[in-house]
DNA sequence: TTAGTTTGCGTATAATATACGCATATTGTT
DNA sequence: AACAATATGCGTATATTATACGCAAACTAA
């Protein structure tokens, strides 16, 4: 049995997006407190274990999602948030295909599933508040971290990157102005390979930077 | 006896700025770990306490200081970073006056002083790590919060806002354009007052605004 | 061959940031 | 009282960056 820390815990606001819509993973309770309730997936942190570590962990745990591109955005850690004792929450966030997991309700987690974030429900503790925070930030950082590339396949051609910008973004993007965009900051770099099999004209490939 | 959260923690990295030069806040610690050491200002938070106010109560008690505008900005949480036990420390971020600030070794100080930024010896646990953090973060921050308004009197001429800009940057700023950046973003108001006594033409004064 | 499609080069325009001109208001000096 | 010295605070010109759009090239399907 290994301790816990007991003040730390880890919330994970993961996102999903089918069919242009963005949802948020809920898991449902089965233990105290909110036992039975929906609200994110999280947990604690093993007393020799990384944090980063940890929140793939839960994560896993809770849901069978593994190798997720996890970033940390924030911490909660109003007095009062969480009800048997003080615990300051780090959160965690992810963007996601869902249709690439098999989600797997593990260990506290009775069920799981894809709520649409407009019109959320009342969630327990402070998670409305956290995944509004998430929200927020996901859309500053979309342009400075891998949080959407991570939903490509290894390599990809630029249209479909940029059509992944546009869904995420809800909005059209100049094909010509993503392409300088999105080379003039150097998230990804150019392959010699280029598409075979498409319907059209093949484009070269790209993926992800080591360095990022 | 009020109860401490075990494994959270707070440390604060208070620079200063001095003929031009950017120091940082080291204490002198009167208790284990690292007895006797130069490190940064830090401690517990307890069980029922808002984690801003106990950023708050420490830097007070340790140095006397009291009414900074304090920012959150970094979580270090690695797993052997503190000896005696898994600790994760918030940390938290300030810029002052040195010379508006009589420092008063409290408890768990035994002396303070004021460091300069370039060329620091090894501290303890992460403190390295958090100072450079620290100023990284604080040059990014600069334009978007009141880091820097709150060195300055609670009403003041734009030249002095635009001094202490070009000193923290090291770099000269032009002042026509200085103006229009700072009242494009408004975080300060103009007001319907001027300098008086001055060696040169009165300047209008200006204030933190309200909502920031 | 030709129509349909996407790629990926280019340049033109708009928006924003930086560089700089200079008249004005004040104090100190002759 | 005139003038130098200095900082204020208005302006506009230039450079840099972001957005809008033209269009030829490369492929598939028929």
């Amino acid at each position: 049995m290994r301790d816990i820390l007991l003040n730390v815990s880890i919330d994970c606001a993961i996102f999903g997006y089918v069919n242009g819509e963005l949802k948020v993973l809920l898991i449902k309770r089965d233990k105290e407190p909110e036992y039975n309730e929906w609200s994110l997936p999280g947990g604690n942190i093993y007393i020799d274990e990384n944090i980063d570590d940890a929140a793939h962990r839960l994560l896993s745990e809770l849901t069978g999602m593994s190798n997720l591109f996890l970033s940390q955005v924030g911490l909660f850690g109003e007095t009062y948030r969480y009800p048997d004792r003080r615990v300051v929450s780090i959160l965690y966030c992810a963007l996601v295909k869902p249709e690439q997991f098999e989600l797997i309700a593990g260990a506290h987690a009775k069920r799981i599933k894809w709520t649409k974030t407009n019109n959320i429900k009342k969630l327990p503790f402070d998670h409305n508040a956290m995944i509004a925070y998430s929200l927020k930030w996901l859309k500053e950082e979309i342009w400075r971290k891998p949080i959407l590339v991570n939903l490509l396949p290894e390599k990809f051609p630029l249209n479909q990157m940029q059509n992944l910008y546009e869904t995420f973004l809800q909005q059209t993007i100049d094909n010509r102005n993503f392409r300088k965009k999105v080379m003039a900051q150097g998230l990804v770099e150019k392959l010699n390979e280029k598409t075979i099999g498409g319907k059209q004209r093949p484009a070269f490939l790209y993926r992800l930077k080591e360095s990022s």
